[in-house]
DNA sequence: TGTTTTTGGGACATCGATGTCCCATAATGA
DNA sequence: TCATTATGGGACATCGATGTCCCAAAAACA
């Protein structure tokens, strides 16, 4: 059986029990070392590459993975599949990280200030999923937002109802500018207009603050 | 001479005595009424297909401005000039607004909400210019923010100045999230997210107070 | 009304990005 | 060490966007 040269396919050898279980959650398997490895370093290039130029060519992403074009098609068939696995992936990294911050605990003033230091952590994957509304738009499809994890909005909407945030404003509008201040801080970062270092307190502080002195 | 069919060449009639002269200020005579207009169309329609979607075609551009796409081409001859173009004319539009808002008088406070309300009225041009970092890095060559008009800048470094403006961010900054949140309130009622009526005030709050209430 | 200008659209050639296939070589692991 | 797997890169075909040219029709103008 010449069998060599196949592409990656369905995983032929080592036991994968994934296969076809009825909870769809994670049907992306570590698979063997190496592979995985290669697919998270495309999908984290992609992530990246995709959030400093939407406009980044496949080869243009190979090249910041540093794998070769090929490689690239042999994991991800079509562009198609590249960014939805990319959208998918960075989705997951950013919801570990805001899970990681337990925004459903403490007082929403310090939960807020894990949570937009979380966010900050990744940057890129925010800026990739959030820079362009296209992109979550036409090729979401297929990802849910894990119920079981808090999310920011909840922590928005705690924080309003104890009077922490501005009950003014819908708490969307909120999250909206917590995705917008916390970009804009990596961005400024991206352009060195911002030291790295600065970046969590001075989106907190705006966050918290606004721009402007109380008169 | 069969001069007919021939590109908008330099206006062979009518003269245009800013052909060569020392000041580059306002290449772009208003030239006949019709020319004018059309080329006007063009412009705003590609700064608002380009704010919605910054990998739009010529043919997009060209149907959103009800043109053809051969006449798109004679105004510009390819890709790159319009979208120079496209950022010049939408680079004085802002300018004009914010030159409207006379940002250099009365106190900060009041000159910024002013200056806010001029920038949400020109959201999309200011969506097209500064939702794509890339396109003004690559693209700015020629155009110089004409010094006589106030600009953002001035006006955010007075208010630090009398302590209206919060001081413990640069003046940078303070421009960044300027944009950001009005670019924020624009897609947000682009999205149906916030009513247009509600977006100046929206803005404007953020601003000022930050999305925290002060403990 | 007659002339000139401007436009829309079709027909093409070109160019870059994409997707496919193949093979030699490097890396992995038994 | 040897067999298997993964990779890189070349060669192609394809496809969509772009840019050019041309002509007939519509619009503007005198």
């Amino acid at each position: 059986m010449s069998a060599t040269r196949q592409p990656p396919s369905r995983t032929p050898v080592s036991g994968t029990p994934e296969a076809g279980e009825p909870g769809e959650r994670k049907p992306e398997v570590p698979e063997t070392g190496v592979r995985g490895r290669t697919r998270r370093a495309i999908l984290a290039a992609a992530a990246s590459a995709l959030a400093r130029d939407r406009g980044a060519t496949l080869a243009d992403i190979a090249e910041a993975a540093q794998v070769g074009r090929s490689t690239l098609h042999r994991y991800f068939p079509d562009r198609h599949d590249l960014l939805n696995a990319t959208i998918v992936d960075s989705f997951r990294v950013v919801e570990q990280s805001i899970a990681a911050a337990a925004v459903d605990q403490g007082p929403p003033r310090e939960a807020m200030r894990r949570l937009i230091t979380a966010m900050v952590d990744v940057g890129d994957r925010l800026a990739f999923l959030f820079g362009d509304p296209r992109v979550l738009e036409e090729n979401s499809a297929c990802f849910e937002p894990d119920a079981s994890v808090p999310t920011a909005l909840s922590l928005i909407e705690r924080g309003q109802a104890e009077g922490v945030f501005d009950p003014q404003v819908s708490a969307e509008w909120i999250q909206e500018m917590l995705y917008a201040i916390t970009y804009t801080g990596w961005e400024a970062a991206e352009r060195g207009l911002l030291p790295r270092h600065g970046v969590t307190s001075t989106v907190i502080r705006t966050f918290e603050n606004g721009l402007a002195i109380r008169p």
